[in-house]
DNA sequence: TCTTGACCTCGAGTGGACTTGAGGCAAGAC
DNA sequence: GTCTTGCCTCAAGTCCACTCGAGGTCAAGA
């Protein structure tokens, strides 16, 4: 069992066959090919999947994933040495994530006390020593964990910044 | 200066023009009119805008806000206490989101020494006491923070849950 | 009167990470 | 021989929280 069909792959990884095709076009993963056409993937791809799911986790965008799975050996098989190499920057961006919920249940703490919500002083939905550069209403968290972006910019045919 | 148009509010607030009028559309927020159609705000309107941002960082989707603020008082101004009572329930979001992160880094940690990120024991891509329940291949992050959602099956014709 | 600027609606576009569907091939079981 | 299963490609759709653009209205000021 050198080579593993795609079924198998997603069954092993957890990882639906459409997204391992998807992975495959955009370059994540690659593979060989039967002569009827089938994908055969040799048993590394699975430590690949393992690392692009946990970069996931981290925040990670597929193509910075790409970026450093590029990073790696060519021609050997990656070693242990390796995968720690590429997962170390992780650390820092966990950290950072981790600081910004802190920070951000701390102060739901404190507003939960006052009950205030204001706009021009509460932690929870405005600016604060962290996030003021953003702007108005600007946001707490890392930009990996944010699902508003940093883009708004109050004004409908006034300035945009752009 | 009892009510206010829509530019005054997306410039207190740091909401853009285009968001406020889609909130309106999607009940998050309500208005008056002018005789010529345009919006006119109350000031509590900031207030309601202040606890939608402060739910988004916390990781509510905006069903979910609708939701909670469909839950305040009609009728009267909300008072701190309503807000208080609004926000109580983020505290324990929050924590389980540090926990999770926390829980990543540490597996980090751990996975940096030894370089595995193996499918089957690395707790950085893989299943661990928390995440075991979403099945092969689970994510440790809570599905607030999860970028992955916990839809995938794996297999392509076979079973597909819905 | 003309211009300016803020506002309006409605429909379409964005981006990321996929999923879904249509239409078809290849191999093993019956 | 045909049925089923698993695989293929390619294009289009999904979700979320908006944003953008076109084309038009309204009120105030010069």
């Amino acid at each position: 069992m050198e080579l593993m069909a795609i079924g198998e792959v997603a069954a092993r990884s957890g990882v639906a066959v459409s997204a391992l095709r998807y992975y495959e076009a955009e370059g994540l993963v690659s593979c060989e090919r039967t002569a009827g056409g089938a994908r055969r993937f040799p048993r590394s791809v699975l430590r690949r999947l393992a690392f692009i799911r946990a970069a996931q986790n981290v925040g990670l965008s597929l193509p910075e994933i790409r970026e450093a799975l590029a990073t790696l050996p060519e021609g050997r098989t990656p070693t242990a040495r390796d995968w720690a190499r590429l997962s170390h920057t992780w650390r820092a961006r966990l950290d950072e994530q981790i600081a910004a919920l802190t920070q951000l249940r701390d102060g739901l703490a404190a507003c939960i006390g006052c009950g205030c919500l204001s706009l021009s002083r509460c932690a929870l939905s405005n600016a604060g020593d962290v996030a003021a550069a953003y702007g108005p209403g600007a946001r707490w968290l890392s930009p990996a964990l944010r699902r508003i972006p940093p883009t708004s910019n109050a004004g409908d045919a006034a300035g945009r910044a752009g």
